[in-house]
DNA sequence: TAACAGTATGTAATAATATAACATTTACAA
DNA sequence: TTGTAAATGTTATATTATTACATACTGTTA
């Protein structure tokens, strides 16, 4: 069970935005997308970033500091992510595969660390750039 | 085999620090700890930050933005790195996990996109933490 | 409806992280 | 000894993110 969200105007204009672009976005490239509409500060951007990660509807891509919509209404609230990333042409997509999901929500060592959460990236080349 | 660098002046005195300290350190509490060994800049820090991951010697917490030395000499040059992160302490481990690293390294999907690298991190509470 | 609590917003300033551009020097193989 | 790649030094600046403080909105409950 998914929990509803009602965003607020500056969340649901940042989500819009992120959204639509398809891939992901760059806090400040959102800041200068969003200005028409009444954002003008950082702030504004990150706070509604944070909490757009904070309900899984956003997740950020940390090795590029960017923020991208989820594809994947299974990832409850950004506990479980992987990502693929071109290293020439930095197209990003999300990865859902159960199996990989799972070996690694249930991955645990012997360190006696409790794993609630993790981000896997990916890097290689895209299928275009490979064959260029 | 591993190739052997042998490190310039910078890059051996930044390593030794990383290393020495035995945990995850900042670009610029890096900057600061050198600056009587006449380091003055951020540049020269990044600089011999960036060599030294290149080569494999430190890894980048990507989540975190610092940079910890290498614990694990069979993860040549940075291709494949796994870290456990205490969100209550922020200790961060290297995860040496022959089957983690053999599943991950192997892992492929229907995308097309080839593999050459992937960075890994998990979340959670340590042994300490936990029990507080 | 009034009072309250929690969430969201607005604004300015500043902190923290990282790179560009350019000049010079060192290491070392051809 | 000369050519070349790597490393260094220095200044300035770009990029990413947070602190601090004031105000407003939303929904609950007395």
């Amino acid at each position: 069970m998914q929990k509803i969200h009602n965003l607020s105007k500056n969340q649901k204009i940042i989500f819009d935005l992120i959204d639509k672009s398809g891939g992901p976005m760059k806090a400040y490239s959102i800041l200068f997308n969003v200005q028409k509409k009444g954002i003008k500060a950082p702030l504004q951007v990150y706070r509604a970033l944070d909490k757009l990660v904070e309900i899984g509807k956003i997740h950020k891509i940390e090795s590029r500091n960017a923020f991208i919509a989820c594809q994947n209404s299974s990832c409850q609230v950004s506990k479980a992510t992987a990502f693929s990333i071109c290293e020439s042409c930095e197209n990003v997509s999300e990865i859902s595969n159960s199996k990989l999901s799972k070996y690694l929500s249930n991955f645990s060592d012997n360190s006696g660390m409790k794993y609630s959460k993790y981000n896997l990236e990916f890097f290689g080349l895209c299928k275009k750039c490979k064959s260029k």
